[in-house]
DNA sequence: GCGAGTTTGACAATCGTTCTCAACCGCGGT
DNA sequence: ACCGCGGTTGAGAACGATTGTCAAACTCGC
């Protein structure tokens, strides 16, 4: 975390633990948190310490391979996704999501941001609901 | 909270805490957390409980009265606000906060939610940036 | 194979938030 | 003013997610 001298690369080590929390990452597509994560880990047979859950997570949501957003209760849930800026449609019931654009709700949050003298502007958008199977 | 009889009132009292409670709120106009609107209340000079402090404003959240929403470690943080749906732009350095209102995000959001089968539809959306003053 | 720098994991420690429950209080009826 | 029925409160325990600690294990370039 510390690396001051530009030249320096952070060097991530591909270790068994961060390939297995890749591997649980890529076996469900919706918001899960590190607990259920970590649980999934231990039902693919691997076994990795939950605080290297947490890091690992951390370390893929700062490189933006990971999207993370908090529910309702305040605790962050997880999934992997695309690379380009998104936001989420989630089942409030069964967590099925939908990554969704919109270049309108960009534009108006700069527009917005603008008018009123803000910058160095981010924002975070999700929507919740009740997915067709869920009904 | 368990009102099955619709003739019954939920009757709420109005009682020296959360007088103190309203007192504080109406001294502030950016997000604060509970256990800093805790403090300011003690510097009022009143004396509420920690956990009353939450309940109250968790009521008030229910009614409509106050707004909540998470910042970016997880925490509730509160403040006032106006009885119409709105959204924030927030500062991130003096949390110097605008309510704002977009018909238009609305509409995309409910737009989108349809247009994939989803109901119940609800959405969370800020703005975070630097304000005016703090640049 | 070595050594420096990373990474890991078991466990403790934080810390925001909720729960517990006996004491307390507001309110409406008398 | 007095009573009694809930709603309300507070001190502290309990909770649960997340982070910190630090010695042992591991990666990788040499
Ligand atoms: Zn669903
Ligand atoms: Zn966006
Ligand atoms: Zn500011
Ligand atoms: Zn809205």
């Amino acid at each position: 975390m510390t690396s001051t001298d530009p030249t320096s690369r952070p060097s991530v080590r591909p270790t068994r633990q961060r390939r297995a929390v890749a591997a649980a990452l890529a076996g469900f597509d919706d918001f899960r948190s590190a607990q259920e994560i970590h649980d999934l880990i231990s039902q693919q047979g691997e076994s990795v310490g939950l605080a290297t859950v947490y890091r690992t997570l951390a370390t893929l949501a700062d490189a933006g391979e990971v999207d993370m957003l908090r529910n309702e209760d305040g605790e962050a849930i997880w999934r992997s996704c695309s690379d380009t800026h998104h936001h989420h449609l989630v089942c409030r019931t069964c967590g099925a999501t939908v990554e969704v654009e919109g270049p309108a709700v960009e534009r108006w949050t700069s527009a917005i941001a603008s008018e009123h003298g803000y910058g160095d502007i981010s924002h975070t958008l999700e929507i919740f609901g009740t997915c067709p199977a869920c009904r």
